[in-house]
DNA sequence: CTACATATAATGTATGTACATATATTTGCA
DNA sequence: TGCAAATATATGTACATACATTATATGTAG
């Protein structure tokens, strides 16, 4: 749907200020579809995007700084986030030997199934991404990096 | 900067995965800059976006409803958004005479003149986006018009 | 070897998001 | 008229974000 439509908002000040609001309404739209698509699961985004990272990481163990480091949003706070997987049974925490400040962080068996059973959900085919061709994604990526250049 | 360097994932599956974070890693970037520049003026970006829509309506009163049609996340509280506005004094809450459901909601003078002390803020010139032509960001819209289609 | 700075994670508090439920009012219809 | 359904908002709960503070452990300068 046309963003006027989304927002009810017929004027726009300026092609800068639309670009803003769409990025912006956008993100929203792209992550309440997947997060819905995630609840049966039990698991929330950002529940999710730590576990990818913990697999990526897999047989090794991630610390809390390594998480905040790859997260998509540096300012969440992974701590609680780990503590919601943890009680959920997906990961483990244990006192790092080498130093005791850190914590060693493990994704479990239960862990690595949940990520199995969801593969597809993450899936362009299913984001909305699918509706660009390949070359618009791109071109999509090009212009959001110049905006942060 | 790069996405690959704000989340150090160097490989993307595709375009599509990429394009997806990077709507979602900018829209992140967009909204933690403007709250920050409107934190020394004690309010949120959502309780902004509301005293936006009410100066819109004045001196016209806004309901909930309309607030929640009007706002960028429709499944936002906008009740309690009210709530932290009116504490403030920015604006003012009354059971509409004509529905007693309804409620009226203004915004007061002091919510009209932190709008006119924070107008730069919200400004093109400091988003971002001043970073694209005029045409690149029509493409950019239409691109994120696309995904949502 | 102690004292102080730094590193690492956890905790506290305010706000917002997402969704379910409750309360009050109005409307429609048998 | 009376009562069920719909409407408008508020409230409850779980989780996340944003940011400040605290608790431990480690490193380092003198």
């Amino acid at each position: 749907m046309k963003l006027e439509d989304e927002i009810q908002q017929r004027v726009f000040k300026s092609p800068y200020q639309k670009a803003y609001l769409n990025v912006v309404f956008t993100a929203g739209w792209l992550q309440q579809r997947l997060a819905a698509a995630f609840k049966p699961y039990g698991i929330t985004l950002p529940q999710y995007n730590v576990l990818r990272i913990l697999r990526g990481q897999h047989p090794k163990p991630a610390t809390v700084n390594l998480l905040i480091e790859r997260m998509l949003d540096k300012t969440s706070n992974a701590s609680r986030i780990v503590d919601k997987l943890e009680a959920k049974g997906l990961v483990t925490r244990q006192v790092c030997p080498s130093n005791r400040r850190a914590v060693d962080i493990r994704i479990t068996e239960a862990g690595l199934d949940l990520l199995l059973r969801t593969e597809e959900l993450a899936n362009a085919q299913h984001s909305g991404l699918e509706n660009l061709s390949g070359d618009e994604a791109a071109q999509l990526s090009d212009l959001l990096d110049k905006i942060r250049s």
